[in-house]
DNA sequence: ATTATTGCAAATATTTTGCAATAAC
DNA sequence: GTTATTGCAAAATATTTGCAATAAT
């Protein structure tokens, strides 16, 4: 609602890569005849710039506050349009809401998520990756895509834990 | 329904672990003074002996195979139960279906999931648990629990669909 | 002019809950 | 006898869909 925005950033992805997933929505949309309409170049700008980890109900709030006749289908519709063109990906973290952020092909990440404060931090290993795939190997399985998720209390949250036991 | 029951096994689980998850259970229902109905010894009962990766659904049809009168909600409120006493785990793994199986504290697994198929393999890899433990760390992050799920084509399914093609 | 898209409301689908009846302690 | 539990139906929750109106091509 009254955030801050800066309009610059797109999540951790840089200008660049960020103008890349627009070319490469733009060309599927035309690829199959798909049209720009005023909320789905709002959905998309508002999306853009508030970024990482976003859920619809949030989103449609932010997009609301521009143009309030907006319908929370259409924003549903524009996000599974986005997940569809490979521009985003869908996150279930177990709170009941679906969230969203860029697709980032080059730096592939997994989330950290606190129980306490809700707050997500990605992290990136790619020796986790290699014995991921060593696994599957072990398998014969193919793997298409992958969901390393650690649950339990942030830095921040421990500290205040352990303030209000003193107290 | 008609499937073969053994009425030995709980998954990959021995006996021995099966008999402790069952002690565990019954000293969590005493403390909080739960009682033991037919009901729930029944679905129980069927849970330890069919095991890995149930759904409500399926483990409903089961139950209703010996008692036609089972609520739905019973089955919800005995695994919801099963999950609080730590004796069972929830898993979501995006077909909409809530899945259970019985924890085991020693052997930490997770799974390929097939796309194609459906079918749900467990793995284990220590020194991934030890590579996540170093990434949680670095946060100063305290993981309480953790999801790593590979999706993809299983082995079977990979020829079966190269089989597809040629024909 | 054609047809994709919108917004609304109704439908879905899974899980949860209120409540009166029942059963375990 | 007291109170946890059951089964049903209704509610809750997030998401999807049918449809008539609208807007993009």
């Amino acid at each position: 609602m009254g955030s801050v925005k800066l309009g610059v950033s797109a999540g951790k992805l840089t200008n660049a890569d960020a103008d890349r997933l627009r070319r490469d929505l733009d060309s599927y949309m035309l690829k199959r005849g798909l049209r720009s309409t005023e909320q789905r170049r709002l959905i998309i700008d508002t999306f853009f710039d508030v970024g990482e980890h976003i859920t619809i109900d949030s989103l449609l709030k932010q997009v609301r506050s521009v143009d309030s006749r907006v319908g929370y289908a259409t924003v549903y519709r524009t996000m599974k349009l986005l997940t569809e063109s490979g521009v985003v990906q869908e996150h279930k973290f177990g709170d009941g809401f679906t969230r969203y952020e860029l697709s980032d092909e080059e730096h592939h990440h997994d989330h950290l998520i606190c129980l306490d404060c809700g707050k997500i931090t990605e992290f990136e290993e790619p020796l986790i990756e290699e014995l991921q795939d060593r696994v599957a190997n072990r398998y014969g399985f193919h793997v298409r895509q992958h969901k390393h998720e650690l649950y339990g209390t942030c830095a921040e949250c421990q500290k205040r834990n352990a303030r209000k036991k003193k107290a």
